[in-house]
DNA sequence: AATACCGCCAACCGCTGCTGT
DNA sequence: GACAGCAGCGGTTGGCGGTAT
């Protein structure tokens, strides 16, 4: 496995293995796969060697297309509300990163994954008592609080999308009470169904109605609660209240629903 | 100033599932 | 149905730069 670092470089040098370049990319071999994409579309990766001249296997090129230099890309960090998101997200989908990263508008399933490990993995070992751990969630809700008062301002725009989330739910809602038989019993049947009532429906959507339904997704247990409490710190009374109210039952969401009726 | 440590991120690897033959 | 090739996914690795000691 480590003869080509023992024969071509030391650490992410350039490598050549059976005549395929690995390590860092140079900026000609972008541009070389940028034309590519440009003019042939994304898709059959393996291809882009032959016909754009580029010594890279079709893993590294698709990889550094969709990672790097795919043009919908979102520079920049991680938003408080990306990370509500994916805390969100995470808790209902698990590592599904690709799932997450679709609910994320020009985030790859590779920066949520890296953000997730650096950000979060590790929190869930911290201190090991209770009484420290309390004192880490207090002095967190304290900063919390503070965050809110800044957040006020971008709080009309989370309600916007809240009241059209609570709308959405309340239309998927009707049509389920309209089909009763159609009561899922997995995830995929979840989607299923509501990919065909309601094509539109976002993976975030869709696990959070799922959860609804069946309450085994984001039932809110003392663990789940520890979770969003160390990634809440920055986050928003909005989103917070909309997580909160993840209760399990069909009823709690005629409560989600029914001030906007 | 030197060193150790840590966070971030690009890139690789192995596996799985899909699709065409 | 079996097989091969390909695309996509999740886990892991390693380098770099910033910060702490």
């Amino acid at each position: 496995m480590f003869r080509e670092v023992m024969e071509g470089k030391m650490g992410w040098g350039i490598i050549e293995e059976e005549g395929w370049r690995k390590g860092p990319w140079i900026a000609e071999e972008d541009k070389l796969l940028i034309q590519y994409v440009e003019e042939h579309g994304e898709g059959r990766w393996n291809s882009v060697a032959r016909i754009a001249g580029l010594k890279r296997n079709g893993k590294s090129c698709r990889l550094r297309w969709v990672n790097y230099l795919r043009p919908d890309l979102k520079r920049g960090q991680i938003t408080p509300q990306e990370e509500s998101i994916i805390i969100e997200l995470h808790a209902l989908w698990g590592n599904r990163w690709s799932t997450i990263a679709r609910s994320l508008p020009g985030r790859t399933d590779n920066e949520i994954k890296n953000y997730w490990r650096t950000h979060f993995k590790k929190k869930t070992k911290t201190p090991s008592d209770a009484a420290e751990k309390a004192k880490t969630r207090l002095l967190k809700r304290q900063q919390f609080q503070q965050l809110q008062q800044q957040q006020q301002l971008k709080q009309h725009q989370l309600q916007q999308q809240q009241l059209q989330f609570n709308l959405d739910m309340k239309n998927i809602m009707n049509m389920f009470e309209e089909n009763v038989h159609m009561v899922p019993s997995t995830s995929e049947e979840t989607q299923e169904i509501l990919n065909n009532i309601y094509p539109n429906t976002t993976p975030y959507e869709e696990g959070y109605f799922y959860s609804m339904l069946n309450g085994n997704a984001s039932a809110p247990t003392s663990s789940n609660e520890e979770t969003l409490w160390d990634g809440l710190w920055n986050f928003d009374d909005v989103l917070y209240n909309f997580s909160a109210a993840s209760v399990p039952s069909k009823a709690s969401m005629h409560n989600l629903v029914a001030p906007f009726c």
